[in-house]
RNA sequence: GGAGGCGUCGGAUAGUGGUCAAUUCCAAGGGAUUGCUAAUCCCUGGCCCGUAAGGGCCCCGUGGGUUCAAAUCCCACCGCCUCCGCCA
């Protein structure tokens, strides 16, 4: 979340980079006016609070006069008749500042959707077949390694059971993948897959992304990133400058709702409610340029990956229009899918 | 599920209605000072008004209540601990 000063301060540069997002700039106005309204409100309360405590001070020795009590109990009357208008009025800027959308960084290229995004990088020679190639899930289906028919019957659409080999393969990939950061010297931890909602609040995933995600009887949320728990782990901490920066490796099961996306990437596992993932997350200074080479260390360390493995995949970085409300600069990484012919996203990597 | 206890400034602690933003010790950061291996002293929560000087409000797990006045009394919630039961 934005500072109020700060938005105060720069309404105008800050209205034209949400306008580059491709998102209403309209929220800048309304929430400076909210703001205008809180601070009035503000004045009168602590007004009568001063005069309140000033009236109590007076009375500290001795038994008060009734008229004294009297007096006392009316400012009170006074108050409770201000203060809730105060509450709904907080109430009201929290609400919009929530929905206050941080800029991108200067050098992210301008664009409506995701046609503007720029690729920055490529990687590996895209392999040639005299044949066409099968998908991946029509190969791992044909060797019983995967079986959707079967899962989707039992859980609805969307979901797989893993078989036989893919079953090891699978936390193969996911021990290497966490293994290579912990010799990076990242710390390793599972973490919790359900959060409480302020998590998902104080992580910039509320509002946005409320309608994807899933919610426990007891209003907690499943996590559909590590980044979540993760991100939030510090929470009501203050960090010493010196242990900057916080390194972290995450491993968890990811759950999404995928609403909106019906029909699309309903085949080859790739569109899921639910599937497992190392995350990287690192807490440092706020300072923009050392933000910006960690950034770019972290998207190094997935490329290591990958061109371990031999996969070829192309880099992106993400337009204005095809970024998260709260990122400030965000790569994708796409690998090459035989099967499809093309580059699929596979990783991806922001900072806030 | 039942019974009981606890929650105070980064950590540990004192504080049972006004003399409390709050005692003491430790840690961390900043500043001052000193030639003897480090020591001593000072400062360090948030917000509102104000160019500033300064003034004010809030902050004792959270939210309500009682009272002229609440860290202190009452209620609810959250968290932690102990015992019993249940489950495995």
């Amino acid at each position: 979340m934005l500072d109020i000063k700060y938005i105060r301060e720069n309404a105008a540069s800050l209205k034209k980079a949400i306008t580059a997002k491709q998102l209403n700039p309209k929220i800048v106005d309304e929430v400076i006016r909210v703001d205008g309204d809180r601070r009035k409100l503000i004045g009168s309360v602590e007004e009568l609070r001063q005069q309140i405590n000033e009236h109590a001070a007076g009375l500290k020795s001795g038994q008060p006069s009734a008229e004294a009590i009297a007096k006392g109990r009316q400012l009170k009357e006074k108050l409770k008749d201000i203060e809730p208008q105060l509450a709904q009025v907080e109430k009201a800027f929290l609400d919009l500042m929530y929905q206050v959308p941080n800029p991108a960084a200067e050098d992210v290229p301008f664009g409506r959707d995701e046609t503007g995004n720029q690729e920055v990088k490529k990687w590996g020679e895209i392999p040639k077949f005299d044949f066409q190639p099968k998908t991946h899930d029509e190969i791992m289906e044909a060797l019983d390694l995967l079986d959707t028919k079967r899962a989707v019957r039992i859980a609805g659409n969307r979901a797989f059971f893993t078989k036989n080999d893919l079953v090891l393969l699978e936390y193969a990939v996911l021990t290497y993948a966490l293994k290579h950061m912990i010799f990076k010297g990242f710390t390793p931890l599972t973490v919790p897959w359900m959060v409480n909602e302020d998590a998902m609040w104080g992580t910039g995933y509320f509002p946005w992304g409320q309608e994807d995600h899933y919610k426990t009887q007891d209003d907690q949320s499943l996590i559909g990133t590590a980044e979540v728990p993760l991100t939030a782990y510090r929470k009501d901490e203050i960090l010493n400058e010196k242990d900057l920066p916080e390194k972290m490796v995450g491993i968890s099961p990811c759950f999404r709702r995928e609403v909106g996306t019906y029909g699309k990437d309903t085949k080859g596992i790739f569109r899921l409610h639910q599937f497992n993932k190392v995350e990287q997350v690192v807490y440092t200074v706020a300072d923009e340029a050392v933000t910006r080479e960690m950034h770019d260390a972290l998207l190094g360390n997935s490329e290591e990956l990958l061109q371990a493995l031999k996969l070829p995949y192309h880099v992106l970085l993400m337009c204005t229009g095809d970024m998260g409300a709260g990122q400030r600069r965000k790569y994708d990484i796409e690998t090459w899918f035989p099967g499809q012919g093309k580059y699929r996203e596979t990783h991806s990597d922001s900072y806030f």
